[in-house]
DNA sequence: TGATAAATTAAACAATGTTTAATAAATTAA
DNA sequence: TTAATTTATTAAACATTGTTTAATTTATCA
């Protein structure tokens, strides 16, 4: 039963990562083999090294498409909100939201083995901070791009840790040391501090 | 060629630990099979599984154990400290040299996979967050336990963050992008936050 | 010394990533 | 229309790894 075309080689690649989605939302500890993934697309294994060069490059594009979707609900976020630091915590919000209602998918961003140098996912990773940069140059007008681009890598980075301990520690569970409760804290207590000092840190 | 207590169960753990140590020391995209830890070793497959109940115990507790050196580092650190912005600061050196040091070690702990719930995890990360506490309140006396402990679950957190953001994307390895440089930055705006803000954040 | 228990191993098994040769369908050319 | 060629798809094979089991060697003890 080998039919030629049915699906184009952009095609296959969608449904994969579909697939990959599907099985990492059933169940968050499945484990994603080829074969799972295959037969999810109602293919055999073989057909997945015809579009991707291992697991580890599907997952890693699985991932780039996971930032991708992550940095258009900021984007959404970003439209609907004035107040930048309402814009930061709505940004924020979208990134635990991911990791509450789709822990499988967050499991495997955080988990992230070699998405170092991949060009796609670092271009995603880069206009994300720009989200950041543009609301953290509207509260410090006077502040150099510098400064600001730092501060944003360090804002952010911070909220990304959080997301991370949250889910993989269960003291963080309790109400109060939950995500949410920490990120907002986070921005408030880091905004605080942005906006009234203006020593640049020691170095 | 089967001699019996060449090695006590407690030291094959260790030998176990130490061999997973020199593996991903050694080569930093080395896999860490079950053969290649047990000829570390100077054994054969089976012994692993009189010590440990699979392979994922083991790399549980190889991060349970780098978590203690990492605790014990900062220990150290926080002796020979005064300053607690400096102090922290120390306590945040102790984490992006072991990022820098040890990449292979560290790529273990971020990975983290199944360390949700185990008791020593948990409780080596509280006695973190405890140090982190104790220099919180040195700063702000007048805060109240649970706000403490909030704004220090967050501050590193947000440190963690760093580090896997840093370790992770090829972005951030620029000077000034470093972890080093974006821990500097955290913590000063942080505690410049946590010390002038007298309000509650919103909830 | 012989019997029993324990440590260690070699070998087997199952699951998974990856490759390859075969097969079936579509396209092209005659 | 039909034969040849190309191409998508698969089934099967292979290598690696986690895990289990039965056999073997050593130590302990009666």
């Amino acid at each position: 039963m080998a039919r030629r075309n049915d699906h184009s080689r952009e095609q296959l690649k969608d449904l994969a990562i579909e697939s990959v989605f599907n099985i990492v939302d059933s169940d968050g500890r499945a484990t994603v083999t080829a074969r799972a993934v295959t037969q999810g697309m109602g293919y055999t294994v073989g057909t997945l090294y015809l579009v991707f060069s291992s697991i580890d490059d599907l997952l890693l594009q699985v991932n780039a498409e996971l930032l991708k979707r992550l940095y258009s609900d900021m984007r959404f976020a970003v439209k609907n909100e004035v107040d930048p630091q309402a814009t930061l915590f709505a940004m924020a919000k979208c990134y635990f939201l991911l990791a509450e209602h789709y822990p499988g998918r967050w499991k495997l961003l955080s988990r992230h083995r070699e998405m170092l140098g991949d060009e796609e996912t670092d271009n995603i990773v880069e206009s994300i901070f720009t989200l950041v940069e543009t609301e953290l140059a509207r509260l410090a007008p006077t502040r150099n791009n510098k400064e600001i681009a730092i501060a944003a890598r360090a804002l952010w980075s911070a909220i990304h840790g959080i997301c991370v301990v949250n889910a993989s520690s269960h003291l963080c569970h309790r109400v109060h040391y939950d995500a949410r409760s920490l990120a907002r804290t986070l921005i408030h207590i880091y905004l605080s501090g942005f906006m009234s000092d203006n020593i640049a840190p020691p170095t």
